[in-house]
DNA sequence: AGCACGCCGACT
DNA sequence: GTCGGCGTGCTC
C-alpha cells in the first residue's frame, strides 16, 4: 500500500469537481502536508497546474486502476494554506450554494495564492525550419504566447510539436510574496565586539557608535535598517563599512503592510453600559462555548458596537478569537477605528478597500496566530482564525453578505457553520433584522435580544413626509420640494450640515427622443443607456458599453433628442442653481471609484468643507457627524415599483438607516422624505420608526404570496445566445424538476428576466418556492451536473440560493 | 478550462 | 491524397 494525495484541481468545471489521486515522490514524503497548494500535471498534454491537498488515502499501487497515477510534481507553500476545518467547509459550502469546491476554495483564500500560468516552448531535437530557429535565437526556453506569433508559425510549431522535436514546458508561479526590508543583524559576540573596538581609531566616533548598538542587540535579533537610520546616528556608509569589517549582515526581513499605518489610533476603554446593553452582553458572555444564536434588534444610536466590542472583550480574555463581519469595512473606517482602539494590534481587517499585498499580510497575521480579532466584509467571514469564541455580523439584514457571482454565498451561512463548527455564539446585530432571522428569533431559534432606546436620552428624529404629488401640481417639475429647500437653506444660515440621498446611482438618466420617443439602447443588452455627465457618454451598467451622446435621434434623425431621469450628476447641477452660495461634496459610485477617494470625501465633509453631501445608497451606512441635522431622500419609493417581493423591507430599512443619519449629538435632527407613495406602509412605519410594526404587517403580507420567510427562494438561470434555444432548455428543465420535487413546491416561470438580453446572452428563469429543504439540494446538484455548460457559446445554467434580487 | 483525438471540406 | 477546420470527450 502507499499513500497518495487528494488533489482538488484548478479547473473550474463540473466534470472535474472532485478529488484526484497523486502519488507523492519519495523526497516528498514529509513534505506534502494537508491543506498545501501543489503543483500536478494534469490532463493528456500533462499541462502544470495548482491544487488544493484535501485528503490522504492509502492505495495499492499495483492495482489496475492505479497504474497510471501520476505524481505531484512540487509543493507551492512551506506551510498549510488551508487547515481541516476549511476543507471541510468548502466541501459543504460548494454543495450547499451548487458551486465547485475550486471556486470555493479560491473565494476563501488571498488572490495571492492564485497561480500564475506560464506555457514554455523547448526545442528537444534538430529544428531545420530557418524562421523557428530564429524563433529560439539560440535558447533552450521561449514563452508561448499564442498572441506573440502568427498563424503560420502557430501551425508550424505544433506540427513540430507532434513530429518530437518540441516540446511544450508548463510552469505553475506561485505569486504569494512577502514584503521585505532590509534588516541588520549582529554577527559578534561581546569578545568579538570588544576587540573590534579597539581596533578603532579615535576618530572613528560613529564606527564606535555602530558597535556600541550592536552590543545591544540580542543574538540573532533583526533589527530595520531604516530604524536604525532614523533613530541613532549612524549613517549607511558606516552600516556598509560594519558589513565590510564583517560585524553585520545585512539580512532581509519580512514586514507587513499595514492598511491602518494612517489612522491616529488613540487607545480607547469599555464604556458603561445602558440597562439595556448590559442586558444584552450578559445574556451573550454566558452562551460562552455553545453555538447559540443571537439577534441583536437594537435602533440607530443604540450602543450595538459597544456591546459587541465587550463580548468581543469578554472572548478574548477566555483565549479566544473574535470574528466581526461589517457589511463593507472600507465605507465605515469609523467602525474599524474603534475596533482598533480596544483592541490594538492584535486586530486585523480585511476588505476590498486594501491592495492585494496588504490582504495576503492580514491574512498571514490572522494564520500565525498574531491577529485574534478579525474586522472585515463578506469575504472575511473565511479569516483563517483558530479557535473563535465569537462571530458578530453586524447590519445583518444588509445585502452585500450575498455574493452575486460564484460561489453565490451568504455570509451569514457561512458564519453560522463555524459557529457550529466552533461551539461558538453568533450574534447578529441590525435596527431592522431580516425578516428570515427575526421570524426564526420569533419561533424560539434565536436568542431575541432588544434595545429599543437610544443612550443618552437622545430622541429619534422626526420624519415629514413630503407628498411629491402634491408638489408637482404647485409648479414646474423640481427635484426638490418646496418644504425641503426651505430646511435646506435654513441649516446654510445656522452653518449646519446637510446629507441628501438619492435612490441608485444614475437613476434612469436615459436618452429618450422627443419626436418618437426612442430610447437609446445598450447594442449587446435589452437596456437603455444611461448618460454620464463626467464621461460625456452614454454607458450601459450591465455590459459596460459606451458610446457618444447623440446629437440627433437615430430612429427619426429629430434633433429633439434629450435625455429624462435624474442622477446625482443632475441634482447636483440643480443643487447649484438652486442655492448658489452652497458648497456640495457628491458622492456617487463615479467619485469615489479611486482608492481613499471615498474616506478623503468623508473626512473633508467631517471637516466642515462642504455644507451638503450629496449621495446615493452608500451614505446612509454608519456615517457619524455631529453637525448634520438634516437629512432629505429625494426619491423614497424608487425601490418600491421593482418587481420584487423585497422591495418593501429594503425601502423601509434605507430609510430607516438614513433617518439614523440625523441629529445624533447634541443638536436635533430632521429628516425629509420625499415620495409618490406617501401612504405606504413602509414609509408611515419608517417615519414612525416602529420596526416592529413592519415586521407584523410585512410577515402577513409573506404568508399571503408565500414568499420568505414562509418558503425557501430558488433562482435558476439559464442563458444561451439563442433565445428559443434559452426557453426551450429552461421548459425542460422546469418539467424535469416538477418531477422530481414534492408537490407543495411553486413553480415560477420561465420567464424571461426583465433585462432579457445581456452581452448577447439571452436570460430565463425560473424562481422555485418549496417549503422543506429536504431532497432539493440533491436534485439541484443532480440538475447542475446533467446540464453542465459543454463550452462558452452553449447553454449556461446557473443556480442562485435564496436570490437577493429577482430581476 | 485546455488539450488531444477524430471526422469532414479545400487545397498541393 | 493531406492539411487543418472545429466538434466531442476526458482529465488521477
Amino acid at each position: 500500500m502507499e499513500q497518495v494525495a487528494n488533489v482538488i484541481v484548478d479547473v473550474p468545471a463540473m466534470q472535474t469537481n472532485q478529488p484526484y489521486s497523486y502519488l507523492i515522490p519519495a523526497p516528498l514524503k514529509h513534505t506534502v502536508e494537508l491543506g498545501m497548494r501543489v503543483a500536478v500535471p494534469f490532463g493528456r498534454g500533462n499541462r502544470m497546474i495548482q491544487g488544493f491537498v484535501v485528503g490522504f488515502s492509502e492505495v495499492d499501487p499495483t492495482a489496475q486502476e492505479n497504474v497510471q497515477l501520476k505524481m505531484i510534481k512540487a509543493v507551492l507553500d512551506l506551510k498549510p494554506v488551508l487547515n481541516q476545518e476549511l476543507i471541510s467547509l468548502s466541501a459543504w459550502l460548494a454543495h450547499q450554494a451548487y458551486a465547485f469546491q475550486i471556486t470555493v476554495l479560491q473565494a476563501m483564500l488571498p488572490s495571492m495564492f492564485r497561480a500564475k500560468y506560464k506555457k514554455y516552448l523547448r526545442p528537444i531535437d534538430e529544428i531545420n525550419d530557418p524562421e523557428i530557429q530564429q524563433l529560439f535565437a539560440g535558447r533552450e526556453l521561449i514563452e508561448y504566447d499564442e498572441t506573440q506569433f502568427t498563424p503560420e508559425q502557430v501551425s508550424k510549431l505544433t506540427k513540430l510539436q507532434r513530429e518530437g522535436c518540441l516540446e511544450f514546458y508548463y510552469e505553475v508561479n506561485n505569486q504569494a510574496k512577502a514584503k521585505t526590508r532590509l534588516g541588520i543583524k549582529s554577527l559578534l559576540d561581546f569578545e568579538q565586539l570588544e576587540e573590534a573596538r579597539s581596533g578603532l581609531t579615535k576618530a572613528a566616533h560613529k564606527q564606535s557608535g555602530l558597535l556600541s548598538l550592536l552590543q545591544t542587540l540580542a543574538p540573532e535579533q533583526v533589527v530595520a535598517k531604516e530604524q536604525i537610520l532614523a533613530t541613532y546616528d549612524i549613517s549607511e556608509a558606516v552600516i556598509t563599512t560594519g558589513a565590510k569589517k564583517g560585524w553585520l549582515a545585512k539580512v532581509p526581513m519580512e514586514i507587513y503592510r499595514d492598511p491602518m499605518a494612517n489612522y491616529d489610533i488613540k487607545p480607547s476603554q469599555a464604556l458603561t453600559l445602558q440597562p439595556d446593553q448590559q442586558a444584552a452582553l450578559t445574556a451573550i458572555n454566558d452562551a460562552a462555548g455553545q453555538a447559540e444564536t443571537f439577534l441583536l434588534e437594537g435602533v440607530t444610536g443604540s450602543g450595538k458596537t459597544e456591546v459587541y466590542l465587550q463580548a468581543m472583550q469578554h472572548t478574548l480574555a477566555q483565549g479566544r478569537t473574535a470574528l466581526m463581519l461589517v457589511p463593507e469595512i472600507a465605507l465605515t473606517p469609523q467602525m474599524m477605528v474603534r475596533v482598533r482602539s480596544r483592541f490594538g494590534q492584535q486586530v486585523a481587517v480585511l476588505h476590498s478597500g486594501l491592495s492585494v499585498g496588504e490582504r495576503y499580510d492580514e491574512w498571514r497575521r490572522i494564520e500565525r496566530g498574531e491577529a485574534k480579532v478579525v474586522v472585515g466584509a463578506r469575504s472575511a467571514v473565511f479569516a483563517p482564525l483558530d479557535n473563535i469564541g465569537l462571530i458578530i455580523m453586524d447590519e445583518e439584514h444588509e445585502t452585500t453578505y450575498k455574493q452575486e457571482e460564484n460561489p453565490r454565498y451568504h455570509a451569514r451561512d457561512v458564519a453560522m457553520w463555524r459557529s457550529q463548527y466552533y461551539q461558538a455564539p453568533i450574534v447578529l446585530g441590525s435596527a431592522t433584522p431580516s425578516l428570515e432571522s427575526r421570524a426564526r428569533a420569533q419561533k424560539g431559534v434565536y436568542q431575541l435580544l432588544r434595545m429599543p432606546k437610544r443612550i443618552n436620552q437622545q430622541v429619534m428624529p422626526a420624519v415629514e413626509i413630503v407628498d411629491m404629488r402634491e408638489e408637482i401640481k404647485k409648479g414646474p417639475e423640481s427635484t426638490f420640494s418646496e418644504a425641503l429647500l426651505t430646511a435646506l437653506k435654513a441649516r446654510l444660515a445656522r452653518g449646519e450640515q446637510s446629507v441628501l440621498m438619492l435612490n441608485r446611482r444614475g437613476f434612469s438618466s436615459f436618452m429618450m427622443c422627443r419626436d418618437c420617443g426612442y430610447v437609446l439602447q445598450c447594442p449587446n443588452c435589452d437596456i437603455g443607456l444611461t448618460l454620464h455627465m463626467d464621461t460625456h457618454s452614454m454607458k450601459c451598467h450591465y455590459c459596460g458599453h459606451e458610446e457618444g451622446i447623440p446629437k440627433m435621434c437615430p430612429n427619426c434623425q429629430s434633433t429633439a433628442i434629450r435625455y429624462y431621469g435624474t442622477g446625482t450628476q443632475k441634482v447636483e447641477q440643480e443643487l447649484h442653481e438652486l442655492l448658489p452660495e452652497a458648497r456640495i461634496l457628491r458622492m456617487d459610485l463615479d467619485t469615489t471609484r479611486k482608492k481613499g477617494a471615498h474616506e478623503n470625501m468623508l473626512t473633508a465633509f467631517g471637516a466642515h468643507e462642504a455644507d451638503i453631501l450629496l449621495g446615493t445608497q452608500m451614505i446612509a451606512k454608519g456615517l457619524d457627524f455631529p453637525l448634520v441635522t438634516l437629512v432629505g431622500v429625494l426619491n423614497a419609493d424608487t425601490a418600491l415599483g421593482l418587481p420584487d417581493f423585497h422591495a418593501a423591507e429594503r425601502t423601509f430599512q434605507l430609510l430607516t438607516q438614513v433617518a439614523g443619519r440625523a441629529g445624533r449629538a447634541e443638536l436635533p435632527g430632521e429628516v425629509y422624505v420625499q415620495t409618490y407613495n406617501p401612504d405606504h406602509y413602509a414609509i408611515q412605519l419608517a417615519k414612525a420608526h416602529d420596526y416592529e410594526q413592519f415586521y407584523q404587517q410585512e410577515m402577513q403580507l409573506r404568508h399571503l404570496a408565500k414568499y420568505p420567510p414562509y418558503f425557501f427562494t430558488i433562482k435558476l438561470q439559464g442563458s444561451d445566445l439563442d433565445e428559443r434555444t434559452a426557453a426551450q432548455n429552461m421548459s425542460q428543465i422546469g418539467r424535469w424538476l416538477k418531477k422530481r420535487l414534492p408537490a407543495d413546491t411553486i413553480f415560477l416561470g420561465p420567464t424571461p428576466r426583465s433585462i432579457a438580453r445581456i452581452n448577447q446572452r439571452y436570460y430565463y428563469q425560473i424562481v422555485i418556492k418549496y417549503r422543506h429543504q429536504n431532497e432539493l439540494d440533491q436534485v439541484l446538484n443532480e440538475l447542475l451536473e446533467r446540464a453542465q455548460s459543454v463550452g462558452r457559446n452553449a447553454f449556461q445554467l446557473s443556480i442562485d440560493r435564496e436570490p437577493v434580487s429577482f430581476m
